[in-house]
DNA sequence: AGCGGGGTTGAGCAATTGCTCAACTTTCGC
DNA sequence: GCGAAAGTTGAGCAATTGCTCAACCCCGCT
């Protein structure tokens, strides 16, 4: 009843899904719970019996999310004998995918990094192993230290793809495009593969004799 | 009394400067007129006296930021016959340097930028003089079309350097920095410049014969 | 048939919210 | 020194908030 419900097409996972709309819809301080168990076409009680407080419950929407963002970026990284440059294109597109896919998610992170000190260890939680799957992937090319760490690139890199979810909307219809089309997508997926080659140009000439 | 209040030391001043730093510690929902009011010094009514609503009172805070960056930015574009290069990463350092200088600022960009669509006109006003001046220093290098145009840069850049400031106090403690201090800032200002020449050397190889 | 427990319900409580209002004080032109 | 305007105050209203609780329903078990 508490922690993990059950999520197999129950009250839970209404629930569940219902709250992970609303915080789209209205940003984290909108949804009420008895918004939640409106939608989800619940009693209000029931929110606070499955989860056990509403703070639980936005935890676990974040995590579902989560869990999904580091399954596809591992999915991705495939082997290690394939060539780097291929290999972090298709993470990129695995990146994007899954944005394109939840275009939700980035935007409930932002608002809960912005809410506070008091979410930054649950997000923390979330961000390590993404954090420690890159430096793995870059260990390469990277040096372990300085300004083009692993970690300053994972930064960069995440910030170039989030960036276009969360400012997209409001920047293009400043331009007449529609930032939702796939038309826009590919063109923004376009961006971050030359982005990726250009600094991995960088890279491979900081430091022409790799290890 | 509304619209745009005095802002020479009465009591309007102390209203927004209060609402300023509680915007940052407890986030856009957790903060209240009477919290603002108290923090200020100042009766509650107050508030809606000099601002006509909270949303006002938000939107103006927002305001005093934006005036500030797009007039640093301004004050950094420098001349037209300086090598592009130099220029960029002037630029580049003033936008870092208001953004350490006026940490709430990002983090509270970030939390009304998740806070659902409303307010996403508001934010569009002040981006876009920002975009358009994006546009004028990158006619150079960047053709007007395509996944290599200005505005493309623009979100890249902007997301790099932001990114930072929103991710950076989640991630440093993971790699055991202090985000805050000024040898991470230096770190990643050095970063920032790199990624600048690194996206600046892709595109004169992309386009070697310049206009 | 009876029992027990997970699931569900409506009502409600205490606290907080944005905002208003009538009354009071201060400021200032005249 | 008068009167109007600007500024300030405490009280309070209507609405919403997260959350609790006692009662109920429904199911399997014995």
């Amino acid at each position: 009843m508490d922690g993990r419900p059950d999520l197999r097409n129950d009250t839970a996972r209404k629930i569940l899904d219902a709250a992970d709309e609303l915080l789209a819809e209205v940003g984290l301080d909108g949804v009420s719970a008895r918004s939640v168990a409106t939608r989800a076409g619940v009693n209000n009680a029931l929110v606070f019996y499955h989860f056990k407080s509403m703070r639980g419950l936005v935890e676990r929407v974040l995590e579902r999310y989560y869990e999904g963002q580091l399954a596809a970026l591992e999915a991705a990284t495939g082997a290690a004998d394939e060539p780097l440059r291929a290999r972090l294109h298709r993470v990129v597109d695995a990146y994007l995918d899954f944005m394109e896919a939840h275009r939700r998610f980035p935007r409930l992170v932002q608002g809960l990094t912005a809410m506070g000190p008091e979410l930054h260890d649950l997000l923390r939680g979330h961000l390590a192993p993404l954090l420690r799957w890159a430096e793995r992937a870059l260990a390469d090319v990277a040096p372990p230290e300085g300004p083009l760490a692993a970690r300053h690139l994972f930064i960069t890199f995440s910030g170039v793809i989030t960036t276009w979810f969360t400012q997209g909307p409001l920047l293009a219809p400043l331009w007449g495009d529609d930032p939702e089309g796939p038309a826009a997508l590919a063109e923004r997926r376009a961006h971050v593969r030359w982005v990726v080659d250009a600094l991995l140009a960088g890279l491979a000439r900081e430091e022409p004799a790799g290890t």
